[in-house]
DNA sequence: AATAGTAAAGGACATTTGTCCCATTGATGA
DNA sequence: TCATCAATGGGACAAATGTCCTTTACTATT
């Protein structure tokens, strides 16, 4: 599923306007806007466009944790933890974000109670979702969770490439084609 | 992985002590602490003993989120996100477990920059780790993944019945016996 | 036009995992 | 002691998925 984040994407807009600590940055398609196991400056929120969030496995496979639209929050997990990035993000469409730069986000954490608490919340949002998407993804056949993110995302096929939507499905491309020969897609 | 947390278990214990609005209490095994889809009335942090937190699916089956040690905290999703549980959580061992009620906590998360900070850092925590075991179980045969949790808990089989290995590694307790009969445990 | 690169589709076969069943063991209560 | 139930172990076959390889179509560049 496309996650995204109205909330957080009204206020950060607020801040913008009354010129907090936001910047507006743009990323064109497949610029990889954080790597695996590098040092993480900012945060950032979608205001536009699609990105991917994946993980390389030591096996050379890759798995998609996400796909993020508008009002998705990244960078904020190794922030938090000040840790390197454990996954990378990358454009799939061209990007348009908010940028939080380390030291602004702590600082907000800290002064403003609203923001904290739409930071709280979309970890939790996080925490909650990565649950049942787990928790399905392990427990029905690839064809139904294959379905049941064609139902949040019509226009799938026309957005995202076909190897992504194998590598968040957890199979290979092959067993994708396969699933959309059978249901004639 | 046995998830645990040693730096929440040690700041509620020093609140327990100085009488914060912190409360011991104590649960035989098989208890179920937190039902899904239930009202979700207080957060817990573990002291000692080890519980099972699961998703049951609309097939029929039963996925393994984790497994928690001292130190995991959990219920705290459902108060941030003031929502139904979306899991189970239930006692494996006799289980001991700091309480915290649902005014006290989010009172805590508003004027104890300390609490904040550290439920914060739980939360990305959980995220981070999630991404990374979702992205291993999917991108590994399952053998791989039994060995990697044996790892970190060679003590595993005299403690989790198979079923819950089985649902943690998210296939069949047949499919976990024909890989141990491989494997010669 | 020729070439290279990338996304996409699918055949053939191997491997992994699930399903259905039944047998064994150990604990517990009648 | 006997009956019962839960946990465990595994045979036989079906279904799902991976691996390897080939083909086609489209795009971009020279």
């Amino acid at each position: 599923m496309i996650r995204e984040n109205p909330a957080l994407l009204r206020y950060l807009s607020e801040l913008h306007l009354a010129n907090g600590p936001v910047t507006a940055s743009d990323f064109p398609p497949k610029t990889e806007i954080i790597g695996q196991e590098k040092n993480v400056k900012a945060a950032f929120v979608i205001t536009s466009g699609i990105a991917k969030c994946y993980l390389h496995e030591n096996n050379g496979r890759i798995f998609v944790q996400e796909f993020f639209g508008p009002g998705e929050l990244f960078g904020e997990v190794e922030l938090i933890r000040q840790s390197l990035s454990f996954s990378c993000i990358e454009a799939i469409t061209h990007l348009s974000a908010f940028r939080i730069g380390q030291d602004d986000f702590h600082a907000l954490l800290h002064a403003d109670s609203r923001f904290n608490t739409l930071i709280l919340q979309s970890l939790a949002n996080k925490v909650r979702y990565k649950a049942l998407r787990h928790a399905h993804n392990q427990s029905h056949p690839a064809a139904d969770n294959l379905v049941r993110l064609q139902q949040t995302f019509p226009d799938l096929f026309h957005t995202i490439p076909k190897q992504d939507l194998a590598d968040y499905l957890g199979i290979t491309l092959r067993s994708l084609n396969r699933i959309l020969r059978g249901t004639d897609q």
